[in-house]
DNA sequence: TGCATAGTACGAACTGATTCGTATATATTT
DNA sequence: AAATATATACGAATCAGTTCGTACTATGCA
C-alpha cells in the first residue's frame, strides 16, 4: 500500500475516526472541540467539513453518501498511519535512524517501571528470532 | 531554554552546520546541493541564503556578520532539537505516548542484536534509579 | 579606475494547509 | 405550507513555508 502523510489536522480527525468508529462530520466537529474547549480554540462546522471531503479524496477516508448525512470512517489503520509517519519523522529528524530515536526517546522521557518492562519484554521477543 | 520546531528544510541546515561546524552560506549551500544531486533536485543559492536568514531571526543560528562572508553556526545544539521535536511528533501522532513511539519503531524497523543490546543497557541504566 | 565576480537584502510569487462565508438542498417543526 | 434548522458544496481569504528574481554593495583583478 502506498504511504500516506496525513497532516497534524488530519490525524487529529483520524484518531477520532479510531477511538469512535464512523461517524457523522458534526460528531467529529463536536469531539474536536470538546478536546479543544481547554485550551479555549474552536473549530468551526465547515472547517472539519472541509477537512474531511479533501481526505476522502486522499484516500485517507471512506464516505458513505447514500444518506443525508454522509458517514465517514478511517480508510487507513492506525497502525499504518503510525508506521508512516515514524518512517518520515526517522529520516527528517534522525537522519533515518530509528534505533538514535529509540534511546533518545528513552533516555528523555520519563519512563515508568511498568512500560520499561513492557519494552523489555518485547526487546526478548525479538531477539528470540 | 523555550521549545524550538525547525521546519524540515531547517533541520537540513542544522544538520550540515552540526555535522561540519560554522560554514557560510555558500558552503551550506553547495552541501545541500550535493546531498540533493542523487535526487536531481537544486535549491538555488538565494533560497538557502532567505532560510538562513529566517533562522538568524528566529533564533535558530548564530550570524558572525563582521566580514562580508557571514558565518553562520547552529544556536542549538541537535540534543535539544531533537528532543522538542520528538516531543512534538509523540504528541501530534502517538497521543502524547512515548512509549507507544518505541514500542511502535521497535516492532517494525529490523533491528540489529547489537542495537537490541545496547537498548537493554540503556534500559538498566535506567531501572537503577 | 573600471569591470566582473560574489556577497547580502528584500519583495513577491507560489504552494499546501487551514479556515470560513455563502449558496443551495433537504428535513423538521409549527 | 411556510418557516426554521441542518446538511453538503465550493470558492476564496489567510497563513506559514519555500523559492527565487532583482537590487544593491563590496571585493578583486585587468
Amino acid at each position: 500500500m502506498a504511504k500516506v502523510k496525513p497532516t497534524e489536522s488530519e490525524i487529529q480527525i483520524l484518531e477520532i475516526l479510531w477511538a469512535n468508529g464512523a461517524q457523522t462530520v458534526r460528531q467529529v466537529n463536536d469531539a474536536i472541540n470538546k478536546e479543544q474547549e481547554k485550551s479555549g480554540k474552536q473549530t468551526g462546522y465547515t472547517t472539519t467539513l472541509k477537512l474531511m471531503q479533501i481526505m476522502t479524496e486522499k484516500g485517507l477516508v471512506d464516505r458513505d453518501a447514500s444518506q443525508r448525512k454522509h458517514i465517514y470512517e478511517a480508510a487507513i489503520t492506525k497502525d499504518q498511519a503510525r508506521n508512516d509517519l515514524l518512517d518520515a519523522f526517522v529520516d527528517s529528524a534522525f537522519g533515518g535512524s530509528a534505533m538514535s530515536l529509540v534511546m533518545q526517546a528513552l533516555g528523555n522521557q520519563r519512563t515508568s517501571k511498568k512500560e520499561l518492562k513492557a519494552i523489555k519484554k518485547l526487546i526478548s521477543d525479538l531477539e528470540k528470532k
